[in-house]
Formats: structure tokens, C-alpha cells, sequence
DNA sequence: GTGCTGACACAGG
DNA sequence: ACCTGTGCCAGCA
């Protein structure tokens, strides 16, 4: 059989290796700290931005979501109200609390 | 194969 | 702060 193409779908209840290193660095990152989309892809060397985000909307459930967020600082959408719950009660700091909810990337970032 | 879509990033306006 | 266009990488019709 020519070409592989992990046998069509192949979504069922398993992820493939790239879903579950993305949701490994994110389980590693520390309460109180944060690393944007494509931090993680950088950290892992392989795949994009939009690829960790896709992992996440798919699978992200599972593991801390709210410590990954836009560059910019902002929380994924949908998820501002949860999210802001989170960093208050982890001392996440921020650079501003009321919508758009803003990370302050300078301190939280992670590694570093 | 072709084209649209998306929990992105970045530069402009 | 918000919107637009471009670049990027995959999934899906």
C-alpha cells in the first residue's frame, strides 16, 4: 500500500504523536504561567500555530487549556470568561481584567 | 486536484 | 481596540 494516510479519519478516541506532544508541553506548563500557539509549535519543532490550535478545540479538554493563548496575550475564544476565573485563582498576571482579557506575556510566558 | 476554513502570527490602517 | 490582507499548515467537501 502506497502512501500511508494513517487510514482515513483515524480520529476515533486516540490521538496521533502530534496531538499528544502538544498536550504534553501543555500539561508541563507551570500554574501561573502561559505559552501561545505558536510557542508551543516552536517548542516542539514540528507543525504551525493553527496546528496546536486545532489540537486544542479538538482535545484541549483534557489538559489546562486556559494557560494557551493568542501572542498577544488574549485567551481562547469562547473560553474569556472561564479563562479569567482560572488566572485569578492562580495568579496568572494580567494586564488587564476586563475584556479583552490580556495575559501580561512580558512576566507569564514559559519557558523563561 | 481545488478551494474554503480554522482556539494563529504579524504588519498596516 | 478592531478589521484587513498575507503567510502558514492541515483537514475536509
Amino acid at each position: 500500500m502506497p502512501t500511508v494516510t494513517v487510514a482515513d479519519g483515524a480520529p476515533r478516541g486516540e490521538l496521533d504523536g502530534f496531538a499528544s506532544r502538544v498536550l504534553d508541553v501543555v500539561d508541563a506548563i507551570p500554574a501561573g504561567r502561559v505559552m501561545s500557539y505558536g510557542d508551543i509549535a516552536e517548542y516542539l519543532g514540528e507543525g504551525g500555530p493553527r496546528q496546536v490550535g486545532r489540537v486544542m478545540a479538538l482535545w484541549g479538554g483534557g489538559v489546562a487549556w486556559w494557560r494557551v493563548i493568542h501572542a498577544d496575550g488574549t485567551p481562547a475564544p469562547g473560553h474569556e470568561r472561564a479563562a479569567l476565573a482560572r488566572y485569578r485563582n492562580e495568579g496568572t498576571p494580567l494586564r488587564s481584567a476586563e475584556s479583552p482579557v490580556r495575559v501580561n506575556m512580558r512576566l507569564a510566558r514559559w519557558p523563561d
